[in-house]
DNA sequence: CTTGACTCCCAAAACGTTTTGGAGAATTCT
DNA sequence: AGAATTCTCCAAAACGTTTTGGGAGTCAAG
């Protein structure tokens, strides 16, 4: 039955009378309320999607934008992320559509195309930038939306963080209190946010204890990148003796780059992503990660909360970091 | 600019005309249609979506279904694919939306969901058994769609499979060549298709070579999964000196199984799927994997020409298996 | 001058739902 | 008994687009 004008037809019905029963209003009779609700069912009827769409002037769709450059896609377990918001949303009607990039074309453009199209109720970003147009040209247009990730925007967001600042600067005194002086960081692109944060912890730890904060590198948010960036530290006169790095990925580029220097195996390193990697490489490789479990029920709650009205202030997770100790983060060191 | 009568009027034509000069109708004089594109695009008009939808009668959404369960979801660059996938349906107007299924609830369920309440014009599906009842139930619908994996349906549709019988019964014989007799294989569940037909590859290369096709246990398609069953096999009286596993994640647990069993350190490996985790394992992990570039896009394609109608039987695709040669294939070993 | 072809435009119908604003019948209250 | 209230139900409007089936003009050919 493809039709509510011909379920109505051949109940002897309106269709007034049937859509209303279907939505279990109180002003049709529970009589024939049960009566329609068995005839829907044996004959498999479901609304038209975009008819009620247009009618209800909601599209039923969040997007979330993929960004297509290689590396650090968000947090580790990405797909799982997606897959468990997809299903939160999905209780609430709503359906996950996923918006890559492609090339050539801006991601601004991309949450244009969604959002004055009418494509979507709200919207999802991953891999927030300091100062991020994404999020500017959202709140421009007022729509619902939440981010993995802060920026600097001056209006609030809504947003899921985890607190790299707090994350880095436990880290680098961790190394400090074993007697690390020389602690080198291997940051990420610091547009970024998070890559931002992540060394602003570092640096912090080291000012605080009166060291030099010199051992920094920048690289990309890759294997490639943390390789290269490593090298670079490695060259200079007077070496890092532990690694701070902003990515997992960028650590086991690190790793590698240690393993083709000369004493590399004395110096320690430790990531940020938890990335099931990180297991396998040797030496295994410390780590931290976001505290909290099931994050895509967390961003699904968050969007139907913006959905629903909520002011954005309301809608701010910070959720604390924690360790994940395997071997790289205490290797025997020389002290300085 | 939201609406299209808002815009007509502002320009002081009918509806109509400004739909067609904005669609490139050559009923209406070139002026005009510029005057109104340059309208168009000044005031940032973009149609709704929900009403072409409803009139076209076209979704303009295509759904994936993700199974919810641990382990092996599909092939390895998973979002990569889903990315490239959506990428390329973007640009016929597509939008890709994921469709994970919630627990308690089974697959053919969210199909129907999506089929009769017709939110989608075709459907991508991953992981299929070898009975499928999401394959039959889309089948009996009509709508387009195309699978990740081959069925032993007996109408013919739409695929895009590795050809894993010629790619294990080559890893089979390629143990054989080096002197292996007690090749071993670590089967995934033999519903799926592809779990079976990895399976079927290896056994016609044991019965080939006239070698007994005993050692073979199957599990989970998981690390745990591939470490319990390479337990089984080694626990046999007639231990194996190479294993051919099913998939990578079991090639890994059979790794860990190997390094906890006396002499395990001479059997041999390989796995499937080339997981980028396998470069890092010790031994590294000896892999194959399905030939093809950008398989998203393949996948898109399929799709968009299924949703055009072409018939089935021509929208099939099997790729051939390489092999991606690390250490753990090639572990001395003793002869029989 | 009429006919036919062509150009440019438009009114109205349709897509399938939800919601508004009652209408008629049945029931309860005064 | 009449008035007020409650129960059921429904016709029609609306959501914003695309498409159908023409309707005026203009121009060239007959």
């Amino acid at each position: 039955m493809a039709n509510l004008k011909q379920l109505a037809q051949s109940l002897g019905l309106s269709i007034t009378t049937v859509s209303r029963a279907l939505d279990g209003y109180s002003d049709v009779s529970a009589a024939t309320r049960e009566r329609v609700r068995e005839a829907a069912e044996k004959t498999g009827y479901r609304p038209n999607a975009s008819a009620r769409r247009l009618r209800k002037q909601r599209a039923e769709l969040v997007a979330v934008t993929l960004p297509s450059d290689p590396g650090h896609i968000g947090p580790p377990h990405f797909l799982d992320m997606l897959s468990g918001c997809a299903e939160h949303l999905a209780s609430a009607g709503l359906n996950l559509v996923i918006a890559p990039v492609p090339r050539g074309e801006s991601e601004v453009e991309i949450c244009r195309r969604f959002v004055d199209g009418r494509r979507v109720d709200a919207m999802l970003l991953v891999r927030t930038k300091r100062r991020d147009e994404r999020v500017e040209f959202l709140q421009s247009r007022g729509i619902p939306f939440v981010t993995n990730g802060r920026t600097e925007s001056l209006e609030p967001h809504a947003y899921i963080d985890g607190d790299g600042f707090a994350g880095f600067l436990a880290a680098t005194r961790r190394f400090q209190a074993t007697g690390h002086r020389r602690i080198g960081h291997i940051a990420g692109p610091q547009e970024y946010y998070f890559a931002h944060v992540r060394r602003m912890g570092w640096q912090a730890a080291m000012d605080d204890a009166g060291l030099d904060p010199d051992l920094c590198a920048e690289g990309a948010p890759t294997e490639q990148g943390g390789y290269l960036a490593a090298l670079d530290l490695l060259r200079r006169p007077s070496r890092p003796s532990a690694l701070v790095c902003a990515t997992d990925e960028m650590a086991i580029g690190a790793l590698r780059a240690l393993r083709e220097i000369d004493g590399g195996d004395h110096i320690s390193v430790v990531g940020h992503d938890d990335l099931p990697i990180g297991a396998y490489t040797s030496p295994s490789l410390s780590t931290m990660r976001m505290t909290g479990e099931n994050l895509g029920a967390s961003f699904a709650s968050l969007l139907l909360r913006a959905i629903a009205g909520e002011p954005a202030a309301q809608l701010q997770e910070l959720h604390a970091i924690e360790f994940v100790d395997r071997d790289s983060h205490r290797r025997p060191h020389v002290a300085a």
